[in-house]
DNA sequence: CTGGACCCTGAAGTCAACTTCAGGGTGTAG
DNA sequence: CTACACCCTGAAGTTGACTTCAGGGTCCAG
């Protein structure tokens, strides 16, 4: 798979693709010898998508990296991945209970900004302002 | 109240204070004229306060700074804060959304991480190759 | 055999949201 | 008087995650 295909198939831009190479999200590709275009198979792919769903959960491409070389250590390192994993569960529970709380923060200002409504006046701008 | 005395009160550190300002997420604020020391009033703190709860609530200064400007223009903007707010929770959703599904994506690799041990090999790597 | 799509590299640029720096004034306690 | 906390400005630096650029090679349909 050539880099654009492999672009088309995941949704990152080439450019990013190489930037991720470069910054070890993916392995560095094998190469067409006597070309030197990249050449990838499927499981650059997998990682892509798990680099998506990963980003979608608010991690850093650093974390992801870290969650990316845990895949890579071998069943012997056992311990220190579970550690690892356990580690990330505890910050993501963080950062799911962070989130709820912005949630919670923004319904109340539209709710009341809805309630505002029928009296003529924004309670969220009145807030503001004053 | 000096600017030192707003940050105490605000939480926010001087030289951020002097960022928004420039920024425009504060009005420019009005001089002690001997010494060209800025001089706050309540309403600035206030509008400290509102930042603070619009960035925990996940607004871009940007946004933060489109509503403030919102509410500067009289008359019907209270659709517009509508929209603002309904599109933020929105996006919230889906990454929240995200997160549970990554949380239940890393919960799983450590349940089975620590059901693997038990036969010395390790799934860890399977699993975020799927 | 040529034009256009695609590939390569290393370096520099961008954006948000600050922070730090350089180089200077002000106010007050001891 | 002077040390020291506080204030000022404009500019440059930082971090993360990319994107753009400069300056090339490669491949293939017509
Ligand atoms: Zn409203
Ligand atoms: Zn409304
Ligand atoms: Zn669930
Ligand atoms: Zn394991």
């Amino acid at each position: 798979m050539t880099i654009g295909e492999l672009a088309r198939a995941s949704g990152f831009r080439v450019e990013t693709i190489r930037y991720y190479e470069r910054e070890g999200l993916l392995p560095r590709a094998h190469r067409w010898r006597d070309n030197n275009y990249r050449d990838f198979d499927k499981e650059a792919l997998a990682r892509l998508h798990f680099v998506r769903r990963a980003k979608a959960a608010g991690f850093t491409l650093r974390e992801i990296r870290e969650l990316l070389d845990l895949s890579l250590t071998p069943g012997e390192a056992c311990g220190e991945v579970e550690a690892l994993l356990s580690r990330k569960l505890a910050e993501l529970d963080r950062r799911m209970a962070e989130m709820h709380r912005m949630r919670e923060n923004l319904a109340a200002l539209l709710a009341s900004c809805r309630a505002g409504e029928a009296e003529g006046a924004c309670p969220v701008l009145r807030a503001m302002r004053q």
